[in-house]
DNA sequence: AAAATAAAAGATTTAAATGTCTTTTTTAAT
DNA sequence: ATTAAAAAAGACATTTAAATCTTTTATTTT
């Protein structure tokens, strides 16, 4: 579904929200530790998000990554246009280029309600959602899997 | 949402479907060139799909690819499984190994529920539906673009 | 001002997916 | 039997995504 890239993004967000309530700011290596990143990866995915103002830096001593108010109310949609563009939500399921309302693949309209679906879910879930569900301990971002878990799959 | 590999096996095997009434066989040229695949590399698609039992094939002269009643019956859902495998199926949607029905990710079960609507469109889509369609003439296999198409996207 | 800290930027490497080429095997027609 | 046609198999090349390393720049603390 999305890259690697993207995914890394989504959860270094998740993460950097959950560390930085009062403008506390997080550093790389944190934030790599946290997802189970690489961390010369995910430098160059946080610059990205930085650039497109969907996470702020600062430099320096006591620098590091952090969320505004404006950003929280980001959505996964966001994220994923940013890191993945917009193939996901334009391309055809069977890779024709000329698929469309007018000459649709066979599976052109029923992909498409679907899809639409998935849009609706990734464009109303704010970081800020994805941050209150972790809080309420419902919901999990855990990276590291048991060795019993890693046998059974 | 599938590898370049699974479009072009999905495509591959309408294009086969349609040609191959009364047991003709189709060759590979036609076939790389009817979905605009590059022709070596389709090579070795169909010969997965013919070690999976998706597609026949016969070697020599008069020979080539063909799709018997038993395979008109298979599914998008079958070729995606063969060509790649079943990451669409399991993997978390933020890329957590552990995520699952006791410790889920945030977007687990709105993702999950989506998902199942996914499966059981590829699930219920047959090659025969496909040619089917094709064959009412309101859906398309269109491969080229035209020039106007191509500077409008 | 100097030193230390941390992100930014850029160059490089590795691995995986995609695409290409050559040889071999099978089959059918002559 | 020989020849020709077509897929199978395997080696090779290219491109893209993923990961790594090194240097530079900005900021804060002393």
């Amino acid at each position: 579904m999305f890259s690697k890239s993207c995914e890394y993004a989504i959860r270094a967000l998740i993460c950097i929200s959950l560390h930085s309530k009062n403008d506390e700011k997080v550093n790389l290596k944190i934030v790599a530790e946290s997802i189970n990143a690489p961390l010369p990866f995910i430098t160059k995915i946080l610059q990205k998000l930085v650039k497109h103002n969907l996470l702020h830096s600062r430099k320096g001593p006591n620098g590091g990554f952090f969320i505004s108010d404006e950003v929280r109310n980001k959505t996964i949609l966001d994220i994923v246009k940013c890191i993945d563009g917009n193939s996901l939500l334009n391309d055809c399921v069977m890779g024709l280029k000329r698929c469309n309302e007018k000459t649709p693949c066979p599976l052109h309209f029923q992909y498409k309600s679907i899809k639409m679906n998935l849009i609706d879910l990734f464009d109303k879930s704010t970081i800020e959602d994805m941050k209150e569900k972790i809080g309420s301990c419902k919901f999990f971002l855990n990276i590291e899997q048991t060795q019993q878990e890693s046998l059974n799959s």
